[in-house]
RNA sequence: CGGGGCGUGGCGCAGUCUGGCUAGCGCGUCUGGUUUGGGACCAGAAGGUCGCAGGUUCGAAUCCUGUCGCCCCGACCA
């Protein structure tokens, strides 16, 4: 491609509104324009780098033995219905009605396929002989987000691969996310990604197993915890701390005090009241597991954890309680809950154990009591792992420590079990001509995300840094003056046998002068770079350039094409050959 | 949904507090010329109902009210 005979609208300067890395540089380079909050065209250039990675994707997908198929985005409003979803998903559901001669037609975008997917299986697929089967189409999908950020990190409309796999056994759908997890990983390598795959929680729509594509990066939207020791690497939610002491209960001379801590409600206020530190005080909350309340302790500075506490408790639902109830079981109003004295079963994170003496709510309004001392004053029913991992938790798999790092989800893989092939009858018949409901898989990444974190993870000052699988062009020619005809005559014959060769090539035709071409090379970070000056040409010389090199070289006029075509090969095999090394 | 910030030619900004010449600067664009290895120089030109609506005033980019949009933090996120 002829840059002048393409539409690559670089930028000087950053537009307004855009901070992170990823963002900046996406616009700078004339990769992506904003048309509103969280919908973006991608130009010319940003498209070829999307094409790229839904083309690895699509490639892996394919080698992983998984069908492509393409569903409508728009969709019946009563397929969420039957599975329930149109409550779950809420405003993130777009959905609306059109008419059609006299009647009200309700539709909704597709913010995932799991409905449409498993309602298409329900029709054609009824023999265990037609199983399994996996899915997949790339796709764009619609979520109105409560609040679009990042530039095309979160936004209400983009590109998905989403796959969903359909078996007869429980052994069989291991073997299915075994499968998809492997190409994701290949997918990844491919794209040059620096990646982590991160246990996830799998939320209480059931199945037990999921696990999380993570880019590490600071301005990434989730936490995920790792270990550099062992390489243990989980997100937040579902992040175990490794083992800690409880000490016995200890004797004190302490008083109990009541202290009058008016209107102070919150760890933060009580702490500044009374100038102590929240790892000083116990937070006391009220849980309604299964109908039931219970009282969850954990340090002030902790927080509790959700999962934890339900699978601690052995509940199938866990919800903090409402006001009322909290009211009912502690005689007091919200924030002044302790464990002295509460008629409640009660379970404590281990590190409550560990405080000698504690500052807990009073159970009366705007009342706390100091010298609270566990065993003399109240007694936990069950200690047990109910809080979020922090900075320097110990590792729940060796005696490392844990670390806390920012990432950007670029793919997420699900067991799901039977949920949607119940609900919308996703049957089979066995050999033994019983009736099972299909047991499925489903499996994410998100296109849009692939580039923006490889930008985000792989810039310098001067702009994006491109590994050769994603580059927009492999190849940029730079003809220094474009009205020398020596020059052009060498970058035109170059262009045309690049070309041929079946490289990638961008020729910046443009007639500006050479600190701009410089410049604008160096934003938009194609790997290769050709210089083609009168200062080296008259020497029989290029002058070429990798983007992530300091150093530019230079290789004899006579044969370059050749030649470069080969480097581009060369560099496109080490990426791929990284991949199925791993 | 709570908190904060910002809307002025294509892009980045000044001017707004304290109302008053023809609304300014840099970049970009166009014309002519000189240049040509890291965002050139000279001369000239085009391009703006100051987000929108209403109000106050002799007079509004500037003050008041409403509204729309964008960005950031938090809550939420199959």
């Amino acid at each position: 491609m002829r840059w002048s005979q393409t539409l690559i609208p670089t930028m000087k300067e950053t537009p307004e509104g855009a901070e992170i890395p990823s963002h900046v540089l996406m616009l700078r380079a004339g990769l992506v324009g904003q048309l509103m909050a969280g919908a973006y065209t991608y130009l010319p250039l940003g498209l070829r780098a999307l094409r790229k990675a839904e083309q690895i994707v699509r490639e892996e997908m394919d080698q992983a033995g998984a069908i492509e198929l393409l569903m409508p985005a728009l969709t019946p409003i009563n397929l969420w219905q039957r599975t329930g979803r149109v409550d779950a998903f809420g405003n993130v559901l777009i959905q609306f009605q059109v008419r059609r001669q006299n009647r009200q037609v309700h539709l909704a975008l597709g913010p995932t396929h799991e409905e449409v997917v498993t309602d298409l299986v329900a029709r054609h697929v009824s023999s265990y002989r037609q199983l399994p089967i996996t899915l997949y189409q790339i796709q764009t999908k619609f979520r109105n987000e409560e609040r679009p950020r990042f530039g095309v990190l979160r936004t209400s409309e983009f590109l998905m691969k989403d796959a969903y796999s359909f078996d007869t056994s429980l052994e069989g759908l291991n073997a299915s996310y075994d499968k998809m997890y492997r190409a994701y990983c290949r997918i990844f390598d491919r794209c040059g990604l620096d990646y982590l795959a991160v246990e996830a929680e799998s939320g209480p729509i059931g199945g037990d197993v999921s696990h999380e594509f993570m880019v590490l990066a600071d301005n990434g939207e989730d936490t995920v915890v790792h270990c550099a020791a062992c390489g243990y690497a989980a997100n937040l939610e579902r992040a175990d701390v490794g083992p800690r002491e409880v000490p016995a209960a200890a004797a004190s001379a302490e008083p109990r005090t009541k202290i009058d801590t008016p209107r102070a409600g919150s760890i933060e206020a009580v702490s500044k009241m009374l100038g102590c530190r929240p790892d000083q005080m116990i937070k006391t909350l009220i849980y309604v597991a299964d109908e039931k309340p219970v009282a969850v302790l954990v340090r002030g500075d902790h927080d509790a954890n959700e999962g934890k506490i339900r699978r601690s408790l052995g509940k199938a639902k866990v919800e903090l309680a409402p006001p009322e109830v909290i009211e009912k079981v502690t005689g007091a109003p919200v924030g002044f809950a302790g464990p002295v004295g509460l008629p409640i079963p009660i379970w404590a994170d281990y590190d409550v154990g560990t405080i000698a003496s504690a500052i807990v709510g009073a159970n009366t309004a705007d009342a706390h009591f100091r010298g609270v001392v566990r065993g003399r004053d109240f007694d936990v029913g069950q200690f047990a792992d109910l809080r979020n991992a922090g900075d320097g938790d110990p590792c729940p798999r060796c005696d490392g420590r844990l670390a806390l790092r920012h990432a950007i989800e670029v793919g997420h893989v699900f067991k799901l079990g039977t949920k949607y092939s119940e609900a919308l009858s996703a049957r089979f018949l066995d050999e033994k001509e019983q009736l099972h409901p299909a047991i499925m898989g489903c499996y994410g990444i998100g296109v849009n995300r692939i580039i923006a974190a490889l930008i985000e993870t792989n810039h310098d000052e001067n702009g994006i840094l491109w590994p050769m699988s994603l580059a927009p062009y492999e190849l940029l020619l730079a003809p220094l003056n474009v009205n020398q005809p020596e020059v052009m005559e060498v970058a035109n014959r170059l262009y045309d046998e690049l070309t041929h060769a079946g490289v990638d090539v961008l020729l910046d035709d443009r007639d500006q002068r050479p600190g701009v071409k410089f410049k604008d090379a160096d934003l938009i970070g194609i790997p290769l770079r050709v210089v083609i000056g009168g200062r080296s040409l008259k020497d029989g010389q290029l002058e070429i350039k990798w983007r992530w090199k300091e150093a530019a070289e230079s290789i004899p006029l006579e044969g370059a094409s050749v030649a470069l075509a080969d480097m581009v090969q060369a560099e496109r095999n080490l990426s791929h050959a990284a991949s199925t090394q791993a």
